[in-house]
DNA sequence: TTGGCTGAGTCTGTCAAGCGGACTTATCCT
DNA sequence: AGGATAAGTCCGCTTGACAGACTCAGCCAA
């Protein structure tokens, strides 16, 4: 093979950290739950309905979101009904906030629609401002897109066939 | 249907950016597609031997984001050998950086390898410090994932079914 | 000039997953 | 007792993923 090949040709990709992070959300349908739990809705039939899932498919969802720990069953009772059981987002499931921020803040640029966003992430409270993600350095700037690069980290293991 | 429901449940997911942006990005294929390019792996066999995806899906992903700007089909050619083709992200997919980047972090921290993270995003040139992603809102503060809120914004739209 | 090599696909049959719709269960209210 | 409802399970059809074989184009070596 000639030089010019990417250094990257020579990485597994067998414990890639974004491989194992698609692993637990990599489908459309764990994105529509997650953002129904972001946005408040937390109950299965309220979920199902207003992200049109089947539901065999999140029923199977949430027990695998449960399974990973990014979510938990809890039981509610309104007043006059039987208990049931909602959904909640823990603390790791809360730490998705940035992914969601990107996705949204993406879509917003290169996806508009005429009437704006239908969607806005708001610092909570008194100073309720419009929240944004932005890519930081250790050395304190803030680099565009072309001024970053994914390299091999420490946990980076060769490639087992040749490349 | 009482009054704790969540604001949420009045608003259509119709329009929602989070829907439409996983129209593209969601599968976890394309994720492997886009993070093949991000490392700077450009060439469909490379790709294809790197992500283990079946070469099919691998032809009509690359085709689905074509389709959708992120990416672009440069000829390429190696001395002594026929021209064939690369695929490079535009500046619509080198603008995934902060959904890439969020990601890699979370993984990171909540699925960590013992011999540390194996991907790691850098600022590029003499800097060479590790990029991360924050949230900042436009008052310049940079709040936890609790401190977030999502909200209908401008363009949100009435749900046609009642509650 | 023929034959082989290689990158970039296409084709084919099998099998798992998604899907809509009907059915079930448990508890509450009237 | 009868009806309502949230949260599922069950069923059959269809779509998509998948592995593996095949194709095609241009370059090289003999």
């Amino acid at each position: 093979m000639s030089d010019d090949e990417p250094e990257a040709m020579r990485w597994s990709t067998e414990n890639c950290t974004i491989s194992r992070t698609m692993e637990i959300l990599g489908d459309k349908w764990t994105f529509h739950v997650l953002r129904e739990l972001f946005v408040g809705v937390r109950r299965f039939e309220d979920i199902r309905a207003r992200a049109g899932i089947p539901r065999q498919v999140l029923t199977e969802r949430l027990a695998g979101l449960i399974e990973r720990g990014l979510i938990r069953r809890q039981p509610y009772r309104l007043p006059g009904q039987r208990e049931r059981y909602e959904y909640r987002l823990t603390q790791a499931g809360l730490d998705l906030y940035p992914v969601l921020v990107a996705m949204v803040q993406w879509g917003d640029q290169y996806l508009p629609l005429d009437d704006g966003p239908p969607l806005e992430a708001r610092h909570r409270g008194t100073c309720n401002e419009h929240v944004s993600v932005v890519l930081r350095c250790e050395a304190g700037h803030e680099p565009t897109p072309r001024e970053v690069a994914f390299r091999p980290g420490p946990g980076a293991q060769p490639r087992a066939l040749a490349g």
